[in-house]
DNA sequence: AGCTCTCCGGAAAGCGCTTTCCAGTGCGCT
DNA sequence: AGCGCACTGGAAAGCGCTTTCCGGAGAGCT
């Protein structure tokens, strides 16, 4: 009797697995009823006696299932897809927590893909993720501000859905998703006018790319904030860098030394506030908050730890990892897109007081 | 003519998915020459009437392979597994990072498994992975120093090897596989002297989990460096607290409270040592490091931004990460276990100084 | 006793792809 | 002219699984 050890067309090595055939063979089953025993979802009963010799011979042989087979022939795979810009920013990794959390509570594996805030990777990560047939892929990573990327990107969504997949954004995007919205515009409106009610006249923002949605509504949240007490944010108390502390410190070094006579700054995020802290410190003759009052934004976990403890704009993001992967998971795809809200609190710590006069 | 749209047996919904098929009939070629075209690596050439037919076919009907399919026939799939206690940490998030870099590199994806250092949900995403095909898994999750666990971690490594798939752990593990070693022991060793040297001698250690073998080997390797100058670690000067933040916080309230005249802190991770430094901030009797000195231990990335900023033993994270994928992607599977040992230096910052008389 | 149901097991047809053959073509050579 | 050869395209088998049928067996009814 052949055993199958003849090498056949197709395939390459992978020598040992078992397979379900061999199981059932094993167990003296047929591979239906094998596959029942193991996978079996549809309403179909095994007698006792025979599931018993499927799981014998099963566990006996190390059997685990074939995934990409079971993925072929169901025409779904456990997987769920997770872009961000990078895993070793915390902001990510705090949503990629929440997400995975959720992803484990339906028993599905994370595939996880880091753009480096690279659109032509991000959307080439969306096709492999497409190619693999996730179920689902949540986007966390900022948009752009970029129409053609947009449109890339809307057309990339189009294909994942059209093909069954569920796709749930973080942010706007410009794109007709599903989406959980931070309320970048309101949380940067909120520190602003704290910064204004402080008595603070010359604020400076430091932010990151501003082709990034994200940096685009905080700044767009700082100036409607300031607005509404009647002032406004020029142009050159804006600084752009990088989105990382070093960004944040240079930055912070160049601002002082451009415009010494300002009272606040505003960080677009907690890592460049971090670094804007640093650059303060090094600087002899200025003291936070006595001299210059320091804000961030996102609240990581580590703000509290920075000295003095940062005072800042809270973003839940284990939560909106959650939510966004729930949006898919667990609601039918109604008629429009769904989006969920999320509020930003600023949270007051130390590192902001009244402006020096 | 039959287009497929009458439903057949198996396979669920999945509408709108192009299959090479249709690529291949609306390009007039056959499934070979589609397949030869798209993903040929089989030295087959094609001509280029041929090719550009079938890529314009293909980008009109916006396909993508089906990658489950193909992993099916190759019986291998483009991805690799990476286990982890959690994202959030961002011990963990550094080593995903480089991981992900590499994986990138060799246009693999990156299934991410969290744990939360659950052993039953770290043997389960084990035997997941296996399932997917993975290509390798790394396992950079602290190993446990628990005869039972090992002895189940090795039966599922063995078995995904014996599959043809690859391992690469991150510490020991207790386990025979390919392996980059973070030198936990030297590492807490010359902190542990360094302290001595200022004049330290009431040096308390705040530890995690000791089951977890990352812990059991910087304890040891602090009671050797005390050893080396001949003085040793009062068992009643080591806290076993959770490896986090409020673990370290907590942890180091209490030893305070008992035992008030330590005059360093030893936290085995930066995260506790964050904590204790709050700890003692919120102790308006002791400053660091006038009156204790803290040292901890992996040197993040915002250790530098802790007030004083932290004096603590670097571990290149994200070059362990890449180095251990490197290892299961890039060499052959050679005849023992390849190790790759890795430095650990200290970093001398503010918050420690000579003891105080 | 004869009939219809309900159950449960198995055979087999796919899922979408890769890859091995095989066959046809046009070329250079003797 | 005749032969072998390199080259290119296609047919088809098979990867390991799910799921639809189908059929046999026992149960319940008249």
């Amino acid at each position: 009797m052949d055993n199958g050890r003849s090498r056949r067309p197709g395939a390459a090595a992978q020598t040992g697995a078992a397979t379900l055939s061999l199981v059932a063979q094993r167990a003296g089953v047929s591979l239906a009823t094998a596959s029942r025993v193991l996978h079996g979802s549809g309403g179909r009963v095994v007698s006792d006696a025979l599931r018993a010799r499927v799981f014998a011979a099963a566990s006996e042989l190390r059997y685990v299932s074939n995934g990409p087979a079971q993925a072929l022939a169901r025409a779904s795979s456990p997987v769920v897809g997770l872009v961000v810009h990078d895993v070793a920013d915390p902001y990510f990794s705090a949503i990629a927590a929440g997400a995975m959390r959720v992803a484990r509570a339906h028993g599905l594996m994370v595939m996880l893909a880091a753009t480096f805030r690279d659109r032509d990777l991000e959307l080439e990560y969306l096709a492999m993720l497409r190619a693999q047939r996730a179920r689902g892929v949540l986007l966390a990573g900022s948009g752009f501000t970029d129409p053609g990327y947009t449109a890339r990107l809307a057309g990339q969504i189009e294909a994942f859905e059209q093909q069954g997949g569920r796709v749930a954004l973080v942010g706007q995007h410009g794109v007709h998703a599903d989406a959980v919205l931070p309320d970048h515009r309101g949380g940067a409106a909120q520190a602003a006018r704290y910064l204004w009610e402080l008595g603070h006249r010359r604020i400076a923002v430091i932010c990151g790319p501003r082709e990034l949605e994200t940096v685009a509504h905080r700044l767009e949240g700082v100036r409607s904030g300031l607005g509404c007490v009647g002032a406004r944010l020029p142009e050159e108390h804006v600084v752009e860098a990088d989105f990382t502390r070093e960004g944040g410190r240079a930055a912070a070094i160049g601002l002082l030394r451009r415009i010494p006579d300002v009272t606040a700054i505003f960080a677009l995020n907690d890592l460049m506030a971090a670094g804007v802290l640093a650059a303060v410190h090094d600087d002899p003759r200025r003291v936070v908050p006595r001299d210059v009052s320091v804000i961030g934004f996102d609240d990581l976990p580590h703000a509290v730890d920075l000295h003095p403890a940062l005072t800042t704009v809270r973003l839940p993001l284990e939560e909106i990892g959650e939510r966004a992967l729930r949006l898919i998971l667990e609601e039918e795809p109604g008629v429009g897109v769904r989006t969920v809200p999320t509020a930003a609190t600023l949270v007051v710590r130390a590192s902001t007081g009244p402006a020096r006069r």
